[in-house]
This record gives structure tokens, sequence and C-alpha cells, in this order.
DNA sequence: GCTTCTTGGGTTTTT
DNA sequence: CCCAAGAAGC
């Protein structure tokens, strides 16, 4: 599309003060209209980005936004950090407000945040506590995985419909009055240990606007312009936030959205909250603005999709469910030509995967198709066997899928022959496993599978140094008599030393050919060390080393294999080159291709709320229900195929293996509700489709900024690029050592002294005062990390800071700010820092980071000292630019030297730090193009590096 | 020949 | 929970 705004989008673009409603159909040039409304904003208005509220749906189109108006400001040489705006997904937006206000709240430092799958564990290593509340409104008979699944999923909904607990408890119904205790038990429960899950984190939010009007007050005036994408897919509490957050004068927010793509109910998302918009102002203040101009797909399948919609009735008696809209057609010329059509397997027969490769073949042959990453399918979800056996034969035909929600992680070939290899070190295992007699599985079925796979490998002669290895770690363990130094991901490291393994890591300037298998070995590490984290297991001690087998094969890697586990995504590459991508239509949301396969046609409208949901809706939530409870399923069902059918470009192909219900059990695909839409189409085959009149678009990536700091990046690479090359880029997760908490904890205090300075509250720091304020912070600290520093140990990190606050004391007039967070967006890349400690006086500053480790000696330790040097100038560089100070001097201050002079300081050379500013620049894009060669290993750094065993074989 | 009832088998989506 | 068959009922 090029850059000239239609009618409409220019409206909207130029409409900055009020309410705006905008309904966008799809492909209407929704992204472009938000990019181009923001830039005006910020043009016209000449606003602080902090002034910009702008909510996403996923991160992904978070960084997009952020990446394409960044271009966009820096084209037009406007300078303004977009990273001060608020924008995110509302979850990650409300994230940064608890975090700014984090005093209001309960939450404390170092808190705890949950994903899904730990919420539903928290629960499931918890679940006695609620037995006598969940026996009331979940099946007893359910597995305590099933109902600490059931529990979070009520708990959610209580938490995304702010209903109030005690409420709930004063009920006479045994089964609200339960789940109103369990969800005030597991309150409890959260506070204490100092978490937080996704939907807490939105009550969290609105708690503090509600219970602080100042903070509100300061939010709204501070906030000055609102813009909400996928407003359809927001949730009771989501609006809430917002409307607090709302400026009441200016009321300058905007909402944009699809009313009939609304596919979250199951995460309490209503269509509601879009339709009723302009119902919360006064009368005719919002604007609405309808782009209904599709550019993006052939008139063929704009009309099919609307035909779609026109079938389902959107009204009753009570109301309209639904902005009635055409998609419109853009004014261009098209070619003429059969653009929706099926391809399918014949009727009852097993020929479907045939039938597509044949297809899919035809086109390629024949040019039409350039890169398999042309051609998307869409599935209802891609996590069954109908999905993964169509993947699997075109694979094994030789065409590529992209697939990474299959949920294909545990039947991996490295996956397998790693769970083979951990079982084949602890032989008690299938004796362990059973926890009486006659007790069984059916993952154990699985279990054996891989130590069958592994053991036909580790017998071969090229494994025997593998074997020998294992034989004699099989030995140890079978009969533990003392605690090791190591724990199961310990194991994990070492076993990647051997070529078994290390062929999946094996680098020549990192050329790995394939790297889905190693991405996959490095989510294995995240879950190990997660699961050493959930038990509290840092060695392997005998007493418990059964019980830690049982636990982690029994229920964690159980748990994972019921829940599934995604495989790796690149956030900027939807669709890599070279592959066909598989994925659900959720997933498929906001995003275009040429050619879009539509299945799932076996679906029907299905009932998906209980009794309970029905009873909560009446009484306790905030409104009544909106769309009819019956008519529910029906239009989530025609917005989800209506999603799915609105992806395609240049060809829409409805496939499926077709099957007439002949026997009992069997159904008809397609299922009544496409027969229609299905039977009118041709058939690839028919000579009314035309393939060489076909031209299609090609698939681009998403130019993505990522971010880069000193620390955690460059001086990684520097020092070591294979180790950022495990740890950055493929994210292999360490094994938790306590000595970094050490430095945190030393930090985490002196921000505290450094802040009760800032806000004239020097009196306060006395050394009771300093102790309390440790103490809190280790004891955050090992709440979440679950690792410990010796009593001697935090002796000596409160003796750093007590020395620190004695030598400085009579400076503290000189202080200036303290941990400041600047990132500065630059033309490939983002810079971020996190400055210590600024000083000085007037306009002229000195800057200074703060040492934990020992003070080396400045002739010996010459390149360590300039990397620290490198480090403080690009933190001068980043205050120069951000904050309009000049930096005078820069400090590197060593805690840990109590008796000397704990600084080495450098004058600031202006020259010295575009100097370094070019080489932090050079690595990034060493970084981007994949370049980890390494000359020489860093030998020191090498003893505390987890991949030190498969450094050891096989660089030599 | 038409309606109603019974029965067997298959069955999600995500911050 | 839903489909579609087969059985039962008229």
């Amino acid at each position: 599309m090029d850059y000239s705004l239609n009618q409409n989008q220019q409206l909207a673009v130029e409409n900055i003060e009020g309410p705006m409603l905008i309904i966008a159909g799809p492909g209407s040039g929704k992204t472009l209209t938000l990019i181009e409304r923001i830039y005006n904003i910020i043009e016209t208005k000449n606003i602080k980005p902090e002034n910009l509220f702008i909510s996403t749906f996923t991160e992904k189109a978070a960084q997009e936004i952020m990446t394409r108006l960044s271009n966009k400001l820096i084209e037009n040489n406007i300078d303004l950090n977009i990273y001060d705006m608020y924008i995110g997904t509302f979850h990650s937006i409300c994230l940064d407000i608890l975090e700014e206000y984090r005093e209001f709240t309960r939450l404390k430092k170092s808190y705890t945040l949950m994903d899904q799958f730990d919420q539903n564990y928290f629960l499931y290593q918890n679940i006695y506590d609620y037995k006598e509340f969940t026996d009331k409104f979940i099946n007893k008979k359910y597995s305590n995985w099933r109902k600490a699944n059931k529990l979070a999923y009520w708990l959610n909904k209580i938490s995304e419909e702010m209903i109030d607990a005690s409420d709930l408890i004063k009920s006479e119904d045994e089964e609200i009055k339960a789940l109103g205790e369990a969800y005030i038990l597991y309150r409890q429960q959260i506070e204490e240990n100092n978490m937080l899950d996704f939907s807490t984190i939105q009550l969290e939010t609105i708690d503090l606007l509600k219970r602080n009007k100042e903070i509100r007050v300061e939010l709204s005036n501070k906030i000055k312009y609102i813009m909400v994408d996928e407003y359809q897919d927001t949730n009771t509490i989501q609006e809430k936030i917002l409307f607090k957050l709302i400026n009441e004068e200016s009321e300058n927010i905007c909402v944009v959205g699809d009313d009939d793509q609304g596919l979250y109910r199951f995460r309490g998302a209503t269509i509601r909250n879009i339709l009723e918009f302009p119902n919360n102002f006064k009368n005719n203040e919002c604007t609405q603005i309808n782009l209904d101009i599709n550019y993006r797909s052939h008139p063929n399948i704009i009309n099919f999709y609307n035909n779609w919609m026109d079938q389902e009735f959107w009204e009753d008696n009570k109301g309209e469910y639904r902005y009635n809209k055409i998609v419109e057609e853009q004014d261009k010329e098209f070619p003429k030509n059969q653009t929706v059509i099926k391809v399918s397997g014949k009727n009852n027969e097993d020929d479907w995967s045939e039938e597509v490769y044949e297809f899919l073949i035809n086109l390629k042959e024949k040019n039409i198709i350039d890169d398999w990453n042309q051609v998307a399918f869409l599935f209802k979800s891609v996590r069954n066997h109908r999905v993964t056996k169509l993947a699997n034969d075109l694979e094994d035909m030789g065409i590529n899928i992209y697939s990474p929600r299959s949920n294909m992680f545990f039947d991996r070939e490295e996956i397998k022959l790693m769970i083979g290899a951990i079982i084949s070190i602890f032989p008690q295992f299938p004796e362990v496993r059973k926890w009486n007699e006659n007790a069984h599985l059916k993952e154990w079925e699985y279990f054996d599978d891989c130590f069958e796979l592994f053991a036909n490998e580790v017998r071969k002669e090229k494994n025997s140094d593998l074997k020998n290895w294992m034989q004699k770690k099989a030995n140890k363990h079978i009969n533990l008599k003392s605690n090791t130094d190591y724990s199961f991901s310990d194991l994990f490291y070492e076993i990647l030393q051997f070529p078994l393994f290390s062929r999946y890591l094996d680098i020549n300037g990192y050329e790995i050919e394939d790297l889905r298998p190693s991405r996959n070995l490095s989510i294995f590490s995240n879950l190990l060390t997660k699961f050493e984290y959930l038990h509290n297991i840092s060695v392997l001690v005998p007493e418990y080393l059964d019980r830690n087998i049982r636990r982690l094969f029994n229920n964690f890697l159980r748990y994972l294999m019921d829940g599934g586990i995604d495989e790796y995504e690149d956030p900027s590459d939807y669709a890599p080159s070279g592959s066909i991508s598989f994925m659900t239509v959720h997933q498929s949301k906001g995003l275009e291709f040429p050619v879009v396969f539509v299945d799932s046609l076996y679906s029907y409208p299905r009932k998906t709320y209980d009794e309970l949901e029905v009873k909560l809706q009446k009484n306790y939530y905030k409104r009544d229900a909106f769309e009819p409870w019956d008519k529910i399923k029906h239009f989530d069902f025609w917005r989800l195929y209506y999603t799915a059918f609105s992806r395609a470009e240049n060809l829409l192909v409805l496939t499926c293996q077709e099957n007439s219900a002949d026997r009992r059990g069997q159904r008809n695909v397609p299922s009544k509700y496409f027969e229609e839409y299905y039977a009118n189409i041709p058939s690839w085959k028919s000579n009314m489709f035309k393939p060489k009149k076909l031209e299609l678009e090609e698939v681009g990536k998403v130019d993505l900024k990522n971010e880069y700091s000193f620390t955690s990046h460059i001086l990684l690479y520097e020092n070591c690029p294979l180790q950022y090359l495990y740890f950055k880029e493929l994210d292999f997760t360490p094994v938790r050592k306590g000595s970094f908490i050490f430095g945190t904890v030393v930090h985490q205090t002196i921000e505290d002294i450094h802040k009760a300075v800032l806000r004239g509250k020097e009196q306060l720091i006395n050394k009771n005062q300093i102790e309390a304020w440790f103490n809190s912070n280790y004891n955050n600290l090992i709440k979440k990390e679950r690792v410990y520093l010796r009593p001697s140990t935090q002796k000596i990190a409160l003796e750093q800071i007590l020395n620190y606050v004695e030598k400085n004391k009579n400076n503290w007039s000189q202080l200036k700010e303290a941990e400041v967070e600047v990132s500065l967006v630059k033309e490939d890349y983002i810079l971020k820092g996190s400055v210590d400690l600024i000083q000085g006086e007037d306009d002229t500053v000195e800057i200074i980071d703060f040492k934990t480790e020992e003070k080396p000696d400045i002739l010996d330790n010459k390149n360590e000292i300039m990397r620290y040097k490198n480090q403080l100038e690009v933190y001068a560089h980043l205050i120069e630019q951000k904050i309009d100070k000049k930096v005078s001097r820069m400090h590197l201050y060593y805690t840990s030297e109590s008796e000397g002079n704990p600084f080495i300081s450098f004058d600031k050379n202006s020259q010295e730090i575009n100097k370094t500013i070019e080489n932090f620049t050079n690595i990034v894009k060493k970084i981007e193009n994949k370049k980890f060669d390494l000359d020489e290993r860093p030998l020191k750094r090498c003893q505390e590096c987890d991949m030190r065993h498969f450094c050891d074989n096989n660089f030599k």
C-alpha cells in the first residue's frame, strides 16, 4: 500500500481531540492510520512521550508500532524517545504503572510474576489448602492437576470481572460461597509470596487508581492522548482502567477495532466495549469513523466473507450486536479469476495430504509461488492429530512446515534423547516412579520410549565417551551416599558436551543449519531450572533424590506435556522463508498471506459456558449479560471464520478431508454450517480456476528494532561471543547460583538510601534504618530467587553498604538522581542503560556506577577497567543526549574497598565517547549479523559458565 | 413418512 | 456439548 491516505483515514489522522471510535475492517490500513495519527499528535502538539498511551493486543504489535513510529520520527528529525511512552499490551502498561507507584500497592521489591503455567502449578502444589472449597464447585473425581486448572480459571474470572469476594461468601449458594472463600485464600497466598498473576496485574492497577485519587489525577493529567488497538478484545477490567486514566476535560481517547473480529470471549473480552463506546460520552461527542475500504484482498475473497457474515442474524428484539458494515474493494484492476477455491481429499478416503501436496507443487512449478512462506494454513487448533499428520506428510514430501504451537516439543528427537539421557543416569527411575505396586501412568510409555531411543544411540561405538560418563553417573546415583555439588540442570549442561547432543549446538561461525533443535534444548534448560526452582532443588541430596526424580517425571514433565510447550517463534519473522505456516486463527489475527488455506471445516458452534458462569454473570458481574446466551456460540463461530477468511490476499482455499457421516459417531465434513459455501466454490482442478493468472504478493520480515544495553549485551559479547550466542541469542537458562544476589541486594539498598536523600529524608539514614532496608530487600529477593547467602556473607554485604554511607554522608547535597533508566532510539537499534547515580551542581554532572566485586589492580586488569570505562561512556552519552546535561567526570565505586580509595575515576572525553558508541554500534551489527566467532576462550569466564563442558570438548 | 428419543464418539482459543 | 445415526412412536 502506498502512503497516501484515503478520505476516512485522513479524517481519523486529523481529528485528534476528543473521543473517537474507529471501526476498521480487515485490511483497511489500520496500523498505518494509527501510526500517522500518533505522528500527527506528536508533530502538532509538541508533547512529551509520556503524554501518550498506546495499548495493543500483543507485544509484537507494540514492537511493530514502535519501530514504524520511530523510523518516521527519525525521518522527520523529531527527537522524541518513544520508550518513554506508555506503550505495550494492557498487561505490560499496567506493570509499568505498578512499578512506578509500587510503594502504594501491596507489592514489594523483587516480586514474582507468574505466567499461566506458574499459576496452575502454584495452585497444584497448594491444592490441598483449597480442598474444602474446590470440593464444592469442582468435580471431586478430577485429578489434582485438573482441579488446579479449573480453580485457576475461576479465580482469574473473578479478578477479571472485578467481583468482590466478600459478596460471594455472603451467598446462600454453596458453590458461590466456596468460590469466594477460595478466592480470598488465593489472594492471601499470593500476597504472602509477593506474587502477581496475569489477571491480578490489572486488578492491582485499578485498585491503585481507586484508592489513591492523587495518583489517578496525576496519571490522567500526564496521559494526554490514549489510543487502544483491538478494542473489541478488551474486557471489563481493562475498560475500567482506561476510563480511570482518561483526562476528564479533554477526553482524548481513540479506540480502534473491528467488532467482527472479536475472538477472545474466553478471556472475558466483550464486543460490548466497542459497540457501546460512544455511549460513554455526552451526545454525539464521540466521532465515529469507519475504515471499510480493503487494501488486502481480491474482490472475490471480500465478497465471500461479506456473504459469510450476512448469513448470520446479528440482532434480536433486544438489540443489535454488530456494526452493520460491508467491506469494499479498493479501486484498482484485479485479475479476473476464481480466487476462492477448494482443495480437498475425497469423501471418506485418506488422500487429503496428497491433494494438498499436488496443488501446492502445481503452483510452485508454475512459479506462482516463489517462496513457501506465501502460504499459510489456518486451523481452530494446531494441537491435534489431523494437523500434525498433515504437517508430517507434507514434510515427508519435501515441504517445510513452520508450526511452533503444534505441541511437537516432546516428540522432537533432541528432546526425547535428552529425556532418555537423564533417565539413564538415574537407573532407579523405573522403580521410583511407582508410588504403589499397581501404579501406572500413560506418560511412562513415552518416557520408556525416550529411554529406548537413547539406549540405541548410546550403544554405538561413536558414543562410547557418553556411555562411560553415563555409567559412572548411574553407578553413583543408584546409591547416592552424600550430597552432590550439582543439580539436574548441571547434568543437562554436562550432557551437552557429547557429540550426540553437541551436534545440535555445533557452530562454525554460527552456521547451525537448523536452529530448531538448539532452540528446543534451550527451552528444555529453562524447564529444568524452573522445576528446580519450584521444588527448591539446588543439589542432589540422597534423602530426597527419589522423591525429586518422581516429581520431575510424574508431575512436572507430565503436566507440561498436558499443557503443551510452544516452540520458539521469531517475533520479527512470522512467516520464515522456505516454510509454510501452520497456525491458529487466533495467532493469525492482524496478519495477511497471499495464499490462505482455511481448514477446521468440521467445526460447529459450541456452548462454552456452564451454570456457575451464568450464576456469576447474573448476580455478581458489574453489568448484565449483553449478547444473548443462546446466540453467543453462533456469533463466536461466525467471527472466527470471518477473521480466518479475511487473512487471504490473492487466494483463499477451503480445505478438508471430505467425509459424509455414514457410520455412527462420524460427522459430516464440512459441517452443515459451511456446506453451502463449500458446494458453491470450484475445486482447484476445475477450469474456472486459472493459476497462471494469479500474481501473489511477497511476504517480508517485519523490521523490528531490538534493545541493547552495555552490560547485558555488549559486555557479554566482548567477553565471549559464544556465551552471548547460547545465553542471549538462543536463550539457554543458566543454572541458578546464589552469587548474583549479593550484588543485587547491595545495589537495591544503596538505591533506598539515595531515594531517601532525594526525598529530603536524609535524617532517616542511620544504621538501624539501613539494616531494615537491607533485610527487607534480602528477604524479598530470597523469596523470589530461592537462593540464599550465608549469614557471614550477608554481614559483609551490609558492612559494605554502611561503609559507603560512612564515606559519603557529607556529599549527599551533591546527589541529583539515582537509578536512572535511559534509552535512546538509534537508527538500527535501541540503546538502553541504567545509571546508578548522578551527582553534581547545576548542569554539569558526574556519574557513578557501583561495583560489588573486588577492586582490581589497575595495571594487571587494564582490559577489564577499559570495558567499565566504556560502560560509563555509554551512560555519559545517554545522559547528555537525553537529559541535556553535561557530564564532566565518571566514576566506578567499588563497595568492597573498605580501607583504600574505592573510586576509579575518569575524565570525560567526547571523542572517546564517540568511539565507544561507534564500537557499540559495530558490536550490535555483529550480533544482528550473527557473527559469533571466538578466537580464544576467555578462561577466567569459563570457570563460571555452564557451557564450559561443551566448550572443553568442542574447542580444542 | 415424519418426529422424537437414544446413543456413540470427538472435542480450543492467550496476555 | 454437539452431531448424526438408528430406533421407537404415531
